[in-house]
DNA sequence: CTAACATATGAACAATTATTCAAATGTAGG
DNA sequence: CCTACATTTGAATAATTGTTCATATGTTAG
């Protein structure tokens, strides 16, 4: 009945030794952080939906909103979380703002999510 | 200015060809979905606290709860999460129900993250 | 400068979700 | 059977988040 915030005084651990050792090895706060912030962002069907899209060729706004068939709007706010990321980049041209992949960490990662989910 | 619905009949897309082509190449549905959930189990930090602590051994409620420093009940909630996910198994020892990494996808996908976060 | 258009942003609302607390299982030993 | 303990569950609350609508940038053409 071990609650929240108690130290290993009180703690009735089951396996101390186990306890100690990944105790040790826990990740830095900052990383674990992060790590979840990338997770989150490609928990997103409209968001995954975006990076599909992209897979193959660079994508201007308007055109990713017509393929996912939503709002403008909708698509560029998740553009820019997405760019908050690091999982797209973007150039202008003119008017018109091309939206690609920032590189193939996101790829891998896109595809090791879909082995996990065909099985 | 495209709204939501719309379909291309009088949507202002730039360019038709690549919208099309992006079109055909649509995942299914259910994929997206399944992809989203898979992503959004792995975007919180405690249960991303819960797969670290369980990559090298397995452990318990109660042990995965003093290494990272949360109610019993609070871990268990999670571990439900990543159970229906099928992020973690668990077997059953007496009293104990000990947990450990369903397969080495999560491995993978943790690391991924892990390099993608690292730049 | 003005009009038209692509994109971005802000505020608001609805929906999802993590944690807590209390209580319920289920298991082992006396 | 009763107690102790590991784990699970349910309800409630608080916090986060996605979409919409309205409006604001910023760029190009006339």
């Amino acid at each position: 009945m071990t609650t929240a915030g108690e130290d290993c005084c009180e703690v009735q651990c089951i396996h101390e030794d186990k306890v100690k050792l990944a105790r040790r090895e826990r990740l830095a706060e900052d990383t674990v952080t992060a790590l979840a912030d990338i997770f989150k962002t490609l928990g997103d069907a409209t968001r995954l939906r975006i990076l599909s899209a992209l897979m193959r060729q660079e994508l201007c706004v308007c055109d990713l909103a017509a393929v996912i068939e939503m709002s403008d709007s909708a698509v560029s706010h998740q553009l820019r979380v997405l760019r908050s990321q690091k999982l797209v980049k973007f150039r202008r041209e003119g008017k018109v703002v091309y939206y690609s992949l920032a590189d193939d960490h996101v790829r891998t990662l896109f595809a090791q999510g879909l082995e996990h989910v065909n099985e």
